[in-house]
DNA sequence: AAATTTGCCTAACGAATGTTCGTATGTTAA
DNA sequence: TTAACATACGAACATTCGTTAGGCAAATTT
C-alpha cells in the first residue's frame, strides 16, 4: 500500500492545479477526487493526508530552486552573469512548473509544524543564495552599495510575480521575461545619462 | 441594528489582523468573535457576513491606492519625481495599515462575484496608474523603452513584497525603504560606468 | 415613566470538512 | 493454484463551518 508512483504523480498534479487555483484551504478532498474521477476515501491509498500533497509540492519545488542557486553560486562568474543566469534558472523553474510554482509562492503558509519551520529555512538558504550573488557584485565594485537584504527580497519578489501574469501561450518566452528582468534588475528603468 | 460604527471597526480590525495570519479561510467567525471576547453569533449585530468583512477590507484599500496615483498623475511632475512620489505613497499606505495591506494583497481572491471581477477592474486601474508614469518617462525620453505592462507589474511587485517583511519596530523607516526602493526601480544593481 | 433601540446571549441549523473502516476487484509472484 | 498486493469502493465518523432565531438586559430616546 501507499505506493504507486504514476497514479500519485496523478493526484499531485490535480492538487496543484485546485491548490493553484482555489487555494488549499479551499480544495477539498472531495475536489481533488471528482477532478480525477474517483472517490474521496481511494485517494488515501495513494497519500498519507491533504497536508502532504501540499508538503510534497512545496520542498519539491525548494530542492529544484537551491539546486540550481548552487550551481550558479558553484560556478565562476562575475556577478552580472550570476544574475543573469540567477533570473533564467528561476524563470525556467517557475514556467515549467506553473502549478506547483504557484503553490510553493502562496500556499507554504498552511505547513503545520515542523514541516513550516524546516520550509522557511529552506526559503532563507536560497534567498541568501541570492544575497550572495549581490554581495560579490558589490566586492568586485560592479554593483551599487545597497542594502544586499534588501537588494535580494526584490529581486526575488519580482521574480516571483512572473507567475501572476505569465501565460504559456503568450507573447513573451520565458527566455524573453527572463532577459527583460535581467535588464530591469541591473540597470532599472532611468536612462543612461552622462551626467 | 446593523448600526454601530465604532464596535464595527473593532471587528474589521481583529478580522484583518486574523486574516493576515491565517489567511481568510483558515480564519474562523468563532475566532474572530473569540479575539473579541465576544460569542459567534453576536458579530451578526454588526456585520452582513463574513464576506462581508473581507470586501470591506479590500475596497477600502483599493480606494487609498486609487487616490493616491491619482493625485500623483493629476499634479504635473516629471516621470522621475513621479515614479518617487508613487511609490512613497504606496510604501506609505502599505506601512500605515499592515495587517489590512497584507488582506488587500494576498486575499482578495476569495472574493465572489461581483465583488471579485469588480475588485479586479479597480487594481487594473491601479496598474494602468503605474503604466501611465513609465509611458510618460519613455516619451519624455527619460525611461528606456521597455514593455510598460511589463516595467508597471515589476515596480508592483516589489513594492507589494515590503509587507513581507516590513516591521513597523525594524531598522528601516517608511521613507527610508521608500528611497531606496525609489533608487532601485530607477537605477538597478548596477553601478554607473562611462562605457 | 414608557417605548424603543442596541448589543449581546444561548441554542441550534444544515452543510461541508478530512479521514477511517471494512470490503471487493483485479493483477502479479511463488 | 494460491498468496500477496495494489487500487478502488460505499458508508460513516466526529468536527467544524457560517449563519439564523429568539430572547433578555441595559442604554437611549420620547
Amino acid at each position: 500500500m501507499l505506493t504507486g508512483t504514476q497514479r500519485k504523480e496523478e493526484i499531485l498534479a490535480v492538487s496543484q492545479r485546485l491548490f493553484r487555483e482555489q487555494g488549499y484551504d479551499s480544495t477539498s478532498m472531495r475536489d481533488i477526487a471528482g477532478a480525477l474521477g474517483m472517490e474521496p476515501a481511494s485517494l488515501y491509498s495513494h497519500i498519507k493526508s491533504k497536508e502532504d500533497l501540499l508538503s510534497q509540492t512545496c520542498f519539491d519545488m525548494a530542492e529544484k530552486f537551491l539546486l540550481a542557486i548552487d550551481e550558479v553560486n558553484d560556478i565562476y562568474f562575475d556577478a552580472e552573469q550570476k544574475v543573469k543566469m540567477a533570473v533564467a534558472n528561476h524563470v525556467d523553474i517557475l514556467t515549467s512548473n506553473l502549478d506547483a510554482a504557484v503553490v510553493f509562492i502562496r500556499e507554504w503558509r498552511h505547513l503545520s509544524e515542523p514541516s513550516f519551520s524546516e520550509f522557511i529555512k529552506l526559503r532563507n538558504k536560497y534567498e541568501e543564495g541570492i544575497r550572495e550573488i549581490v554581495e560579490t557584485g558589490i566586492s568586485e565594485n560592479k554593483f551599487n552599495e545597497v542594502d544586499k537584504k534588501f537588494a535580494a527580497l526584490t529581486i526575488l519578489s519580482s521574480v516571483n510575480w512572473i507567475v501572476e501574469w505569465y501565460r504559456p501561450d503568450g507573447d513573451k518566452t520565458p527566455k524573453e521575461i527572463a532577459e527583460e528582468l535581467t535588464r530591469f534588475i541591473l540597470t532599472g528603468l532611468k536612462k543612461d545619462s552622462i551626467l
